[in-house]
DNA sequence: CTATGTGTTGAA
DNA sequence: TCAACACATAGG
């Protein structure tokens, strides 16, 4: 599906090539040229494909192992590209050819390890310009965006917009060139995307039990829908995919389409997923901001129905640990403790970890451990206030 | 139905 | 950390 064109690149920038010659994908055991490489990987496996000289090309359903790092071969034909982190496989995607693959993982490593990580390709060859911004770019975005860009195969033509659209100053500030807006520190975690990133707010929508009950679609208010999310005449029936980041840095996506038959702006797909990740209730609000930025970066969030009864005293009839209340507010987890150290008040930061992974389908794992406490402990709020 | 990518394991 | 492998399941 898609690719193609995109990534396929390693040329188009200039250079970079070095290494990836050779390539050509597949096939090439004979003129093993390269030596080393050829023979390695295998790892655990097993039978491997027994070159042969000729085509016998020993048989073995077993699929071809790849000689790129974080390269794995899938049952059609194609290339998974991954990279573990955490003691946790983080997925790239897939992609018809193997070098593609690879230099996904490339891009990944660099974002996840540095400069000095291991590539398959790129040593890192000091380009300088184009080499910088694209440091820049990594640095500008969560490694949830660039993962999701690389699984969209839409990271070569974001990095090309953005060097388009940004200048690179030496002090490793990403700075559009019409000096309207600098941000992105050059380290800078997604705490700058995250928390500083200029947006506007859209709009809010108290969901009703419907857009969280087992319609799996959220109706956004036409005027809302048509004002923020026009759609174009060829897309509103079949709609198109919105992706929209949440304070965690999660991106999600959103199918989003005009339903004729109730003459309704929904999103649909993936919108499920997003009520029960959040635990979103009827009467919980969710808000859609967009970056003011160029990207236009489109924001999802939510808060709770009504603020939890601060002043009264929750009821603890259950002798449940010292009471803390715990409010979200539109991603930042705020916990007040009453007695004891009088009114202090946690803000919990952890999404400041530049980590963020995880993207739409799967590997919800790792962040739901990471979250675990802080949600839990919202879970175990919502539930009292319910009880009520 | 197929392709994706997750669960899992053994090796390093 | 890593890739191999099996296969559940997302997605069309």
């Amino acid at each position: 599906m898609e690719g193609s064109s995109s990534i396929d690149q390693e040329s188009t920038t200039s250079d970079s090539l070095s290494i990836a010659r050779a390539t050509s994908s597949s096939t090439l055991p004979a003129t093993k040229t390269k030596s080393p490489e050829s023979l390695c990987r295998m790892g655990s496996g097993t039978s491997v494909i027994i070159d042969a000289e000729n085509g016998v090309e020993a048989e073995s359903r077993k699929l071809p192992s790849s000689r790129y790092k974080g390269v794995v071969p899938q049952p059609n034909g194609r290339w998974g590209a991954q990279i573990y982190e955490k003691h946790q496989r983080v997925w790239l995607g897939t992609f018809n050819e193997e070098n593609e693959a690879a230099r996904a993982y490339d891009v990944a490593a660099q974002k996840f390890r540095g400069r000095d990580a291991v590539t398959n390709f790129k040593p890192l060859l000091e380009n300088q310009e184009s080499d910088d911004m694209e440091i820049a770019f990594l640095n500008s975005h969560s490694k949830a965006e660039i993962v999701d860009m690389l699984r969209k195969h839409t990271y070569i033509d974001e990095l090309e917009q953005s060097k388009k659209l940004y200048g690179f100053t030496k002090d490793g500030m990403l700075k559009r060139k019409d000096g309207l807006i600098s941000m992105s520190s050059f380290f800078g975690n997604n705490i700058d995307k995250v928390n500083n990133k200029a947006r506007e707010q859209l709009f809010e929508k108290a969901v009703t039990p419907s857009d969280v009950g087992k319609l799996n679609r959220l109706v956004i208010p036409k005027q809302h829908a048509e004002k923020h999310f026009p759609l174009q005449n060829g897309n509103t029936s079949k709609g198109v995919l919105l992706n929209f980041e949440d304070l965690n840095g999660k991106v999600w996506r959103f199918r989003y389409s005009y339903w004729n038959s109730s003459q309704s702006y929904v999103l649909t797909k993936g919108w499920s997923r997003f009520v029960k990740e959040k635990n979103l209730k009827a009467g919980d609000i969710v808000s859609f901001q967009r970056s003011t930025s160029g990207d236009k970066q489109l924001y999802i969030d939510f808060k709770a129905r009504n603020v939890p009864p601060t002043s009264t005293a929750v009821v603890t009839n259950q002798v449940q640990i010292p009471q803390v209340q715990m409010v979200r507010l539109f991603g930042v987890n705020i916990c007040k403790v009453p007695a004891t150290v009088s009114n202090v008040v946690v803000i919990d930061n952890h999404n400041n970890n530049n980590n963020n992974m995880t993207s739409c389908s799967g590997g919800k794992r790792r962040m739901e451990m990471e979250l675990l406490t802080f949600e839990s402990c919202r879970k175990k709020q919502r539930v009292i206030i319910d009880a009520l």
